[in-house]
RNA sequence: GUGAUUGUAGCUCAGUUGGUUAGAGCGUCGGAUUGUGGUUCCGAAGGUCGUGGGUUCGAGACCCAUCAUUCACCCCA
């Protein structure tokens, strides 16, 4: 057998164990902050049947959902001149019948559709699990990362959205996070817009165009929206709107003079008012929390309001968002059930915090005391130490083998345990073991009570 | 899918107009110290120079191809 280079598929990463304190630090504040507002935890598998993925997030969308080749003769179904003249989109449903998971909320969705009668409306749950995109990686973006969702099925009440936002302002100020915007606008603002114009059909040309804003700037958008069917009339009419300065009041105000001839229009800016008043009477005000005309977001399926949160201290892409989808799980023939749900971004999080230096220091919470092994006498003795001390819940190791003690020090110095107990003939023959504190260097004999009490007080 | 970038030790990187035996720091291992780590000193191991071809008396360096990497665009967390 040949020797294989090492190497992982482009996009996807191990962890060490360091990593994985601080990832799971991450992950538990964030599912505390959930479990606070009432969400519960489900997983849905890795896989899904490519026919529940396929459709959902768009062409673009469909291009990135990784497949699973099928197993067996898995060309037996395949026609000859499907593969002579090269049809992709004909020969892939006939040899993969599986994929990744895309994201959280449409594996999701099939699970409300499939456990409809035995769930309790309105459903709350969050889930924190990884999903995979074949895109091309590059900083902050992965083919295989984490996502942390939190979607409500079964509710209209705009007391959700609310919610969501101080769940976002609680869950990132926990992680320490201290200059962040979180993000929000209705896309039936933007459909009221577009009817302004005159050209709602164009409505999501308008959105990818608009959402650019601040990347490309005011000549970039209106070449975009040259390029994508408005004309420089149309621009003229949209200028004013995109480029709303002032408080979120102020862009309500403006916002309800230029939409007042539509309806549609009208009752997105009456559901953010609503939104707003909600976080106003549970909290006296959240001030990162900004109206963005410009949010557009990719998803087709938001209907109501949407959400992206974004730090202000690091430059990378969002780290958050959400919005309402009144019919998703319609796509698997249950109408009429509203949802609307948000998203962390775990992996860019951690990204973030530590660009920031922003994990507390003692997360590493590993084992807290290492016995030293001198020889098959000594290992014997240690062996019911060993057990004492674990008995009492303290993470305790004894180092496998009589290796010099340089080594079993070195050990313990590189695993960061905090305390090493020594035990020779001395030690054996007067029943009081020698108690090394890492830190400070100092020991000192004590009989197995005492260090009992010294461990569990340190 | 488009456009760039970089591939040299486990990691981060030097390597001069093409010239003999490819270097450093960190890390690893061993010793100074057979009952004491994190500091110090000494020593050692570790390389198909991404891969394949070409130019040349001679290639880590130049050319072509290929693979991988990173970054940006599209899109997205």
């Amino acid at each position: 057998m040949s020797v294989t280079k090492p190497s992982l598929p482009k996009g996807t990463r191990d962890f060490t164990p360091q990593e994985m304190v601080k990832r799971n630090y991450i992950f538990d504040t964030i599912k505390t902050v959930f479990r606070k507002y009432g969400y519960a935890e489900i997983q849905t598998p890795s896989m899904e049947n490519l026919q529940t993925l396929t459709g959902k997030y768009g062409d673009e969308g469909d291009k990135l959902i990784f497949k699973v080749l099928n197993s067996g003769s898995y060309f037996q179904k395949v026609p000859l001149h499907f593969l002579e003249y090269k049809q992709e989109n004909a020969v892939t449903p006939l040899i993969s019948e599986k994929a990744l998971r895309y994201d959280l909320t449409v594996p999701f969705a099939r699970y409300v559709v499939m456990h409809q009668n035995e769930i309790a409306f309105p459903f709350k749950r969050f889930q924190v699990q990884p999903v995979w995109r074949a895109d091309r990686p590059q900083k902050g973006r992965y083919r295989e990362f984490y996502q942390c969702d939190a979607d409500v099925v079964g509710s209209p009440s705009l007391l959700n959205e609310a919610e969501f936002v101080l769940i976002y302002q609680e869950a990132l100020s926990n992680l320490g996070l201290k200059d962040f915007t979180i993000k929000i606008n209705n896309r039936k603002i933007l459909s009221g817009i577009a009817e302004i114009i005159g050209k709602p059909e164009l409505i999501v040309d308008m959105t990818v165009a608009i959402d650019k804003l601040d990347k490309i700037g005011l000549d970039g958008v209106s070449k975009e929206l040259l390029e994508r069917g408005f004309t420089e009339t149309d621009i003229e009419k949209l200028k004013p709107v995109i480029l709303l300065q002032g408080s979120n009041t102020e862009k309500l105000t403006s916002l309800k003079t230029v939409l007042k001839s539509s309806a549609v229009g009208l009752k997105g800016i009456e559901e953010i008012e609503t939104v707003f008043n909600y976080i106003l009477n549970l909290k006296s005000q959240i001030s990162n929390l900004e109206l963005d005309i410009t949010l557009a977001r990719g998803l087709n399926y938001y209907t109501g309001c949407i959400f992206e949160v974004k730090t202000n201290e690091v430059a990378m892409g969002s780290i958050g968002g959400g919005g309402r989808y009144d019919d998703l799980t319609g796509m698997f023939g249950l109408k009429d059930l509203t949802g609307v749900g948000i998203s962390f971004g775990a992996d860019r999080i951690y990204d973030v915090l530590e660009e920031l230096n922003l994990f507390p220091a003692e997360t590493v919470q590993g084992t807290k005391v290492l016995i030293s092994n001198f020889d098959e006498k000594a290992e014997l003795y240690a062996l019911s130490v060993l057990q004492e001390l674990r008995t009492a819940g303290i993470a305790t190791e004894l180092y496998p083998t009589s290796a010099k003690l340089k080594k079993q020090m070195s050990y313990a110095d590189a695993k960061n345990i905090p305390y090493v107990i020594l035990i020779g003939d001395d030690e054996m023959s007067s029943g009081l073991l020698t108690l090394k504190n890492m830190q400070s260097g100092e020991q000192q004999k004590l009989n197995i009570v005492d260090i009992l009490e010294k461990l569990k007080a340190a």
